[in-house]
DNA sequence: TGCTAATCAACAAGTCGTGCTAACTAGCAA
DNA sequence: TTGCTAGTTAGCACGACTTGTTGATTAGCA
């Protein structure tokens, strides 16, 4: 994701108004390795700014993903996580406390036999699944 | 996934009654490389069983999937699919028609790097987006 | 200053999946 | 064959997540 001050630019630009409330989302998104949800986003922007809806944060990062700013990781753990990494990577995932973290995988594209016979792969996503540190000590 | 008749016997051990509903999904399954939804697996149903609830099929599904005999596959668009082929196996999905293929990945463990110190690896699940020679037959 | 986009509250709707109830059916064990 | 009980069904509701709508208010920016 471009820095707050580029995403300020490019939405002025592109006819879009500078809003506080998107302001606010840039902000919490820049640097953010969280993966948030829109609910998790929108209460830690509710904090900052009382009021704000989270019809706005959906509707902001829908926009900032049709942009190609934020991609959105669905882990069919239910609702939907953004990035603001928009790098090829992909991510480790902990089974107990739900922690999404950064990977970054050597050999991306891979070899794999199968009934897929010219098929044109465009994008790969691998998602590790286990126990983080964190956790494994909890249950030790 | 076991046999139908082999689930048979794994119903009953179970003190699971064994139902026509329950065997004709036994049989839809049985080889089914699909990867149905439950709804799309239900409407194959309803039409050698006109009658059968949607829930049942629903049910029955959840049944297997406890027991380890289908897994379930969350792509993150829509519905979740449900897989008889429980090996370890990975799934390329055409982003125009939707149809999903089973794949296999050789250096399946893979290495990676990040910030992701002491994490314990449990299972990895690769999802390869393209399209499928159908439509690229199609749009050629 | 003024046009218009953006926001908000409030509510609805759509999708996917599950829960619940009540009535009926039927598997299976004795 | 009988009887207990699990299973099925219709119907309705609900929960989570996300988007749509409407109508009033606010505020960005030319
Ligand atoms: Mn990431
Ligand atoms: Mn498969
Ligand atoms: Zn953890
Ligand atoms: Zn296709």
């Amino acid at each position: 994701m471009k820095t707050p001050e580029e995403l300020v630019a490019r939405f002025r630009e592109q006819g879009y108004k500078v809003t506080p409330q998107r302001q606010l989302i840039f902000r919490l998104l820049d640097g953010n390795t969280a993966h948030p949800t829109a609910e998790t986003l929108y209460e830690v922007a509710a904090k900052q700014m009382p009021g704000i809806s989270l019809r706005t944060v959906y509707q902001t990062l829908s926009e900032l993903s049709a942009m190609g700013e934020v991609q959105h990781i669905d882990l069919g753990s239910g609702a939907v996580r953004f990035d603001p990494n928009v790098d090829d990577h992909h991510h480790v995932v902990c089974s107990t406390c739900g922690v999404v973290h950064d990977v970054y995988v050597n050999q991306t594209p891979l070899q794999f036999e199968g009934d897929v016979e010219g098929f044109a792969v465009h994008s790969t996503r691998i998602v590790f699944s286990g126990e983080c540190a964190h956790c494994a000590h909890l249950s030790a």
